[in-house]
Formats: C-alpha cells, structure tokens, sequence
DNA sequence: TGCAACTACGACTAAAATAGTCCTATACTC
DNA sequence: GAGTATAGGACTATTTTAGTCGTAGTTGCA
C-alpha cells in the first residue's frame, strides 16, 4: 500500500549517491545510473526534474555532472518525492485543489486528509542525510522527537501480512 | 503521492456507510453504490473481499447485503486497505518477502521500511468510528497526542507549486 | 576549431496497474 | 419457483508508470 514510484525510489538513492560523495564534485547521470543497475536516460530524466526543483545543480559539459544544491542535511525527503511525482493526495478522489470527485458524497476525504498531512510530515522531517546515516550506523533513528508519539505502534501492529 | 487506490476508498466509504447505518440490517452493494454514484458492480466485488478478509459478514438472498462483521471501532483503515490492495510497501522496489529488485545496490529500503511501518502503525490505529466522528463533529482528531509534534508542518509545505 | 562527454527536453512506445463490465452460478426469502 | 441478492471468474478499457529515442545546446580540452 502506499507506495512510492520507482522514479522517485531512483530520484532518492541517486540524491544519497551524491550526498556520499566525499568530494563534492558533479557526478554525471551514467555514472550514477551504473552504480545502481537502473536505466540512465530515466535517472537523466529524474535529475533533471530536481534540477528545476532546485535540489541539485547541473554542470553540462566535459566533466560535468550533477551535484547537491544544498547540504545533504537541508534536502527533506518530502521535496524530493512531490518533485518528481507531483502534489498527490492520498485519498485518489482528491485532487490538488481539494476537489472531490464525488464531491459532496465522499465521506472519508476529510479524514484522510488528516492521515495524508501526518505522512507528509513525517516525509519533511526525514533529510537524505538521514538516508545516509541509516546505511553507515545499521539500525538508526529516523527522528527522535518522533519515537515518543509515533514509534510506539510498533508492536501494536504486529497483526499484519 | 502515496495513493491510495480508487478501490479503498470506496471500501471505506462503503464501510463507514454500514457503520452509520442506525439498525445494523444488512445493506446491498448496489443501495450503497448509489448511494455515493460508484459503480455497483465494482462495490460488490471490494465487498466480497472485504468478506472473505473478515471485515464485513454477507447475507446472500432477498433483503441480503453486508453488515458489518464488528464494531466499528474494532475494524482499522490498515486491515481495510491491505485486504483490497494487497500487501504493499512504500518503496517500489520491495517486495512482500522484503526482497528487493536491486538487491544489494538499493540503498534507500532501509529507511524507507520505517518509515512504512509508522504509515502502517497509523492506519491501525484509524478506525472505521474515527470516520465515523469526524464527519458528525466537524473538524476532529485522529489523535491528539500527534499534534503538537507533527502537524506543524503544515505551514511549511505552502512552498511548492 | 572541432570533438567528445555531458545536460535538456519533448515525443514516443511499452508494460503494468487500476478501474470497471459482464456473465454465470449460487443462496436465500417469500 | 420467482425475484433479489451475493460469489466469483473472465474480460476489456483506461490510466499510470517505466523506459527509449532523437535532437539540440553546453562545456572542456587538445
């Protein structure tokens, strides 16, 4: 359920690529796109949109690349996503302008649009550099601000698959 | 982003309709299709899933229909949605069995898995009566206790297009 | 100056998921 | 037994996602 597109899975790991790298200097689409076994002319696609969403900056030419636009720690996870995806809301009878399909007959839209502003906050608070913390501690912490409130389900929701 | 399907949102209409439904008589897919103008013949088929899951209890012949299988209050959105869309997780690469395409290249499963367990631990914790309250007193809470860390953001989030 | 390596971007095709329909069988009530 | 309902499989249509291709523009360097 819920779930993210490649496009933006690619657009995220592509972006922790960059974070990783210890020289800050542009990496091209290929390169990257090498690394991970995904297509390069769609990763070309995707950075190209964080490009104009001013998450990364390009460098055409000989040696060119991309590279972070800012600190890897200022790049939310929720920017990225909504760049490359568009605003979407959860509930699929919703569009941006918080129109309604079934306009007066749907009843579940005002709750969800609750549930789809917690994920959209939980989405801002997570930074790729966090994305890149998880990988070199093992097992870390997302936020902990968050684990009082929220990561207490965790064993209430051991009644699922 | 993270769409929910046309299918669970119809399901939990529906569902929501049986709840508020004052005597607990059965209820026809088709009444409740017209209900909120979807197609009837679709309705049924989210219903008869919804039976098979255990979520709602159908009685077949004349005056038949579905009825809730619990109290409203004992059904959350989690086991709604999963038994439409099946088990899914936030990151398109990964699968049920926690298999990833990429294997080893993907780098971004790690984190994302948390993050999909507190959208899971969320939905379970939403229950067909919230749906239920929130419409009847307005502007409700989901839960309270999530608002003083999360919903803060909600300002933060103007800045796109 | 000219080539090679890169980004930019729109048009396009392919594949997969979603949405919705149809038909037949079966169950139940009156 | 007639009428109304669920059960469910097969099917089609639509939309979204994924991925490709071709061309144009930019830059660095020999």
């Amino acid at each position: 359920m819920l779930r993210l597109t490649k496009k933006a899975d690619y657009g995220l790991m592509a972006l922790k690529h960059l974070a990783e790298n210890p020289h800050g200097t542009a990496q091209s689409a290929k390169d990257i796109a090498e690394a991970y076994h995904i297509p390069a002319s769609l990763l070309a696609k995707i950075l190209q949109t964080l490009t104009r969403a001013g998450v990364v900056i390009s460098h055409a030419g000989l040696h060119g690349g991309y590279s972070l636009a800012r600190p890897a720690s200022e790049i939310t996870a929720f920017e990225v996503i909504r760049s490359i995806e568009g605003p979407l809301f959860i509930a699929s009878c919703t569009t941006v302008h918080g129109d309604c399909d079934l306009l007066g007959s749907c009843t579940v839209k005002e709750p969800l649009r609750k549930l789809n502003d917690t994920i959209r906050d939980l989405l801002n608070e997570m930074r790729i550099s966090d994305l890149c913390e998880e990988s070199k501690a093992g097992t870390a912490h997302i936020r902990s601000s968050h684990q009082n409130s929220l990561v207490t389900l965790g064993s209430s929701a051991g009644s699922h698959a």
